[in-house]
Order: C-alpha cells, then structure tokens, then sequence
RNA sequence: UCCGGGGUCGUCUAAUGGUAGGACAGCGGUUUUUGGAGCCGCCUGUAGGGGUUCGAAUCCUCUCCCCGGAGCCA
C-alpha cells in the first residue's frame, strides 16, 4: 500500500477553474474564498471538506480565505455557536483570522441597496402572506402569477420598506421582494424575497433591526464587499446562481463580481450531517452531546481521537467534483490508522480479562512472586520514542479470547499444550484451566520457559503468536468504550425514508473493568495511544483512566470468523 | 411535468482526441516479538444505441438512470 499521506493532492475542478481564470486574467490573477458558516450548530466532517477545499485553494494561489459567519437569521441563530465553531476550526489547523467576519456588520450597506433596487424599480414590498406568495409562485413547468402589489408605486414601497425597518409592523405581515420575472423557468428567479421582519434579538446586533436581508440578498453582496473572487458552495445552491449574479450585476460594486462555483458536498456511509438531525441525536439523549465520540462532528472525532491531520489529509485526498457522491467511511479511517500507526505509542491493556498464574514462577525471600521489569518499544514505526519498562510477575491478565480450551481451526494462540509468546517477556506454555459451571474459564494455569525472557528462544524456536498482557499486582483499572457506527445502514434512511430507523442501538460498549500496564496512567488528556493489537485508544479530556476507541486495528482473525459466520 | 446538474472498477477518484491509472474495500502470497504495520501480486469499470475520427471515457446525437430546484432556511 502507497502511504496516502504522501500521495500528491488529488486533482481538483475547482482548482482547474482558478487556473484557467489566472490564465485569462480574470479578477487580476487575485484569490480570494471564503468559509460561511452559520452559527446555528456545530462544524462536523461535512464541513472539514469545505474548510479545506476554500482555504486550501486560497494557500496555493496566494489568496486569503475569509471567515464568515453566516448570520442572517436570528431565529436560530446563538453567539455560543459561533465560538464553538471558532475552537473547531482552530483545531482542524486552518489559519483563522481573530476577528471574524459576518455578514452581519454588512446590514447597512445591504439596506441602502436594498433601497437602490427599490428606486430603480427593481423591489417592491409585498404583504400578501407567505402561503399565497407560494401559490402564486407557481411550479416546475408552471408560470408564476404576480402580486397584485408588484407595481406599487416606487415612494409606496420606500415607506413601507422605512417602516417594516422601524418595527411597525408584525413578523411575516410584509416583505421585500426583488422584481425580476415570475414566468422564469428557474423557481428563484420568481420575484424572490429579499427581507423578512423578524421581531427576535439578533446575538450580535440586538435590537437595532426588524428586518433581516434572506441568504440570497445576502451572500452575494458580502463577497462583494470582502473582494471575494470564487465563492465556493455545494451543488445545490446551483439554481441559485442566476440570482446571485442578478443582484450583483445591478448593484454599484467596489470589485469585479465574485463568482459562485458549486462543487458536490462531502457524504460518508453510516453517517447524517444533516444539522438538524444531529440536534436531534443530541436532543433525543442518543448520544451524549455534540461532542460525543460517535458523532461526525469535528469536537466528536475529535474526542473520538481522530487527529486533525488525518482529517486534513483525507480531505485533499478525495478532490472536488461535481459528482454526487457518498464515501466509505473506511476510506476516512484508513487515513486515521495510517496516521496513528506513525504516531500513536504502543501500549498494553486487557479489555475483557482472564487472570493466567505461572506455576513455575520464582518465590522471593519474603515468598512473595518475583517481580521482573522487561522493556518494551514505544512505537516500532519510530525508534526515537524510545522504550518503557513494564513489570512481570507470576500471574497477569490476558484476554479471554486468547485462550481456548478448544481451539478452533487456525486459531494460533493459547491453547492447552500450546507454547505462546508474551509480548516482551517469556514463552508460555498452557497446562491446565479452572472453569465455572457454565464452562466459562476462570483461570489458566500456565509454565515459563526462563531461558525465553526477552520473547525469544535460545534454541531458536518458534511460536505461532504473540499475545498482550498486563502483570495483576501491578494492573491499573480501567474504563473503555467501545464504538460501533452510529447507523446501520450504509446510507441511513435509505429503505424507510426516516434516518432514525436505522440507528444502531448498539454503537456504545462500556467496558468499567479493563486492566492497564502501569504506563497508562501516564497519558495526557486526549492522547490517542494504541492498544497493542487492539486499536487506537483516546484518553478521555477529563476523566483520569477512561480510553475511547478511535478505531481498530485490522483484524485478520476477525475477518476469518466472519468469513466462517 | 419544466429547468438545472450529474453518470468511469464494489466505493471514491484520475485520464481534457492517443496504453483506462490510483486509493479504499476484497482475494492470495510474503514477512513479522502486535493475526498490527510493511512488501508483492490478483480482481473488477467508461449507463445504452447511433455517428464524427486513423484513433472516443473525452466531440455530436438519441435514449435511459440518479440528484437538485416551488422557505419569509442556509
């Protein structure tokens, strides 16, 4: 396998685009994106793919990729959001300006164009209802009918527009509309609406307006005032592009006219990115908030343990198209293996314990076991994290799945009669077992071999597996959870239309019994460390001596029983 | 129904008139003090028909399929 991480950055349409526009010319050979989100919920992997597609084609042309927060909407709209997202993006790694931009500060100016559009006789307010406005907007392959108040005389509208601005009027009770052409075959062209009145306190300008400029009226126009050159946004705002460059072509503009690129959003199997049903898994108690570890939210992956790295890279690995697409997620997770394995120290835990006692394990001078400290590489894949000492006595843990009293075919580990390797310390070969009266093993008795200390032979033999291991006296106790996809279904909601009936109720495994190496209790605070043959392991941010699994290790022997299964 | 956007291995993605390549997944082998990692190999694809061309995934044409669009959401 070539290491993904060091493939180039794949080819990118978006990229071709700001090529051929350098080439021609166009906007003086200037760069400029942005990154608009709205604060109404927290960034998740969908955006990763945005941030990384907008600041990434900034960097390599020189540009600037403006932050933006999308704030037009006081309705649903919280100051919180906007800082959760700030600490988001300060994780991922994209340099973000302290100042913020929002479209907000923009209110001003979009309201004396909003009254320019009026005086041409390109506006006009309305204050039929929203149902009849809709009716009358007609439908696919069927022409609009106008208000009846389309031809309002301009100082009419002019007044009114003053005075839905001063608050004289209820929510929803008038609009302004842009005047354009209700036969248009594309919907948003039919006299779309440019403000709503809106009576909620807005989180950053309070009480000083009533009305609020709509997506449309807004977005374009902030570009244009930042000096936006490519605006960059998913496919469906493709039907929107005929607006944006209506309103912008009849607006007196300090810059060239940005232009809107749409290029496909980022979709993974077993995953919603949906903001509102990610509310709603947060709301309804399914997980345990946005930042819980099965949630595709970048403060879920990253508890998760994801590194930010592997989700940069993954994102400029899988390119900008116009395709509608859904990725595995396992592509996503072979770049957070890839960059664990480079990272991640290695260490020793037991999940699901089965206490194995030497019975020709030395006895001190108090008769009490002998306690032996043997060395252990850190990570294999970078001999500079050196090596740990991690102590061995006469009676450990293993886990349950490594010893069968009746091994199955090629099932390679401890087994009765079977010499087996402990990682680092000595050849063991089962000789009895203790089991309760269900047939569960309790216990494994086992002898060393002390010529082996170290895991190797003298005379050279050789044993079919190496298993993990923690020493009982010196075993810190521990919690893990365990996660499972968060949805069944590789494309959730698919058969039933409702995402939620393919949740998995499963997803979560809480094991409060798991056995450490004493090493563990060393790690810091979101480290991810890997589990030697298990996986990769999170710290939890708070709680001392609780791990998180970012994600297994491919397991052949999983794979095998599966393939039997 | 109208308009717009799409359709290349299982999933993504490249090839921009000149050998259909890569990644993930899968399969097999090798190696291994992690059944990890690594290494080697295999596997499968241009939606369909017609045309232009010495040559078509690429250009033209017809058909089929998928996605988006009728918020005072973004």
């Amino acid at each position: 396998m070539s290491e993904p991480t060091d493939t180039p950055t794949a080819s990118n349409s978006v990229r071709e685009l700001v090529v051929a526009d350098n080439q021609a010319g166009t906007f003086d050979g200037r760069v400029q994106t942005r990154f608009p989100p709205e604060p109404n919920g927290y960034l998740h992997i969908g955006h990763a793919k945005a941030i990384s597609v907008n600041f990434g084609i900034a960097e390599e042309f020189g540009g600037v990729c403006n932050l933006r927060f999308d704030d037009t909407n006081p309705d649903t709209e919280e100051a919180s959001y906007v800082d959760g997202i700030l600490a988001d993006l300060a994780w991922l790694g994209f340099p973000i300006d302290d100042d913020p931009l929002y479209a907000s500060s923009y209110f001003d100016q979009l309201y004396e164009w909003a009254v320019l559009l009026i005086e041409n006789g390109l506006a006009f307010v309305d204050e039929q209802d929203g149902e009849t406005i809709s009716t009358q907007r007609g439908g696919y392959g069927r022409p609009g009918i106008e208000s009846p108040f389309r031809d309002r005389p301009v100082s009419e509208s002019l007044d009114l527009f003053e005075r839905m601005r001063a608050g004289k009027f209820a929510d929803g009770t008038y609009v302004l509309r842009a005047k354009i052409d209700m036969q248009h075959e594309n919907m948003q062209m039919r006299d779309p609406v440019m403000y709503r009145i809106r009576g909620e306190a807005h989180h950053r300008t309070g009480e000083a307006w009533k009305i609020y400029p709509t997506y449309d009226w807004a977005h374009g126009q902030s570009d244009a005032i930042e000096g936006v050159t490519h605006s960059l946004c998913s496919l469906e705002f493709d039907s929107h592009r005929a607006l944006y460059d209506w309103y912008l072509e009849h607006l007196p503009l300090p810059f060239d006219q940005p232009r809107q690129t749409e290029f496909a959003r980022l979709e993974l199997t077993h995953t919603v990115t949906s903001k509102r049903k990610l509310k709603q898994l947060v709301e309804d108690g399914t997980v345990s908030g946005w930042d819980d570890p099965r949630m595709p939210t970048l403060r879920g992956l990253r508890r998760r343990g994801y590194p930010a790295s592997a989700i940069r890279n993954f994102c400029a690995f899988i390119g900008v198209a116009r395709t509608n697409s859904r990725h595995q997620i396992e592509l996503l997770e072979s770049f957070i293996r890839t960059e664990l394995n480079r990272v991640a120290l290695r260490r020793m835990a037991v999940l699901r314990p089965l206490k194995v006692v030497i019975t020709n394990w030395p006895i001190d001078d108090d008769g009490q076991p002998v306690v032996e400290y043997v060395e252990l590489v850190n990570n294999p894949e970078n001999p500079e994290d050196g090596t740990r000492t991690v102590p061995f006595t006469g009676s450990f843990y293993i886990e349950q799945d490594d010893f069968k009293a009746e091994p199955p075919p090629k099932y390679f580990r401890l087994t009765p009669g079977r010499e087996v390797r402990l990682r680092g310390a000595y050849f063991v070969t089962a000789t009895g077992f203790d089991a309760d009266e269900n047939g569960n093993v309790t216990e494994v008795q086992v002898t060393y071999d002390p010529e082996t200390r170290g895991g190797s032979a003298p005379d050279g033999r050789k044993v079919k597996s190496t298993m993990h291991w923690v020493s009982a006296a010196h075993a810190l106790d521990g919690s893990v959870a365990l996660y499972g996809r968060l949805f069944t279904a590789e494309v959730p909601g698919e058969a039933t239309g409702d995402v939620f009936d393919d949740l998995n109720r499963d997803s979560l495994e809480l094991i409060s019994d798991a056995k450490l190496e004493p090493a563990l209790g060393d790690v810091e605070p979101g480290q991810v460390v890997q589990f030697e043959r298990l996986g990769y392991f999170a710290a939890d941010p708070v709680e001392p001596l609780m791990f998180h699994r970012t994600v297994g290790l491919r397991d052949e022997w999983a794979k095998i029983q599966k393939r039997k299964g």
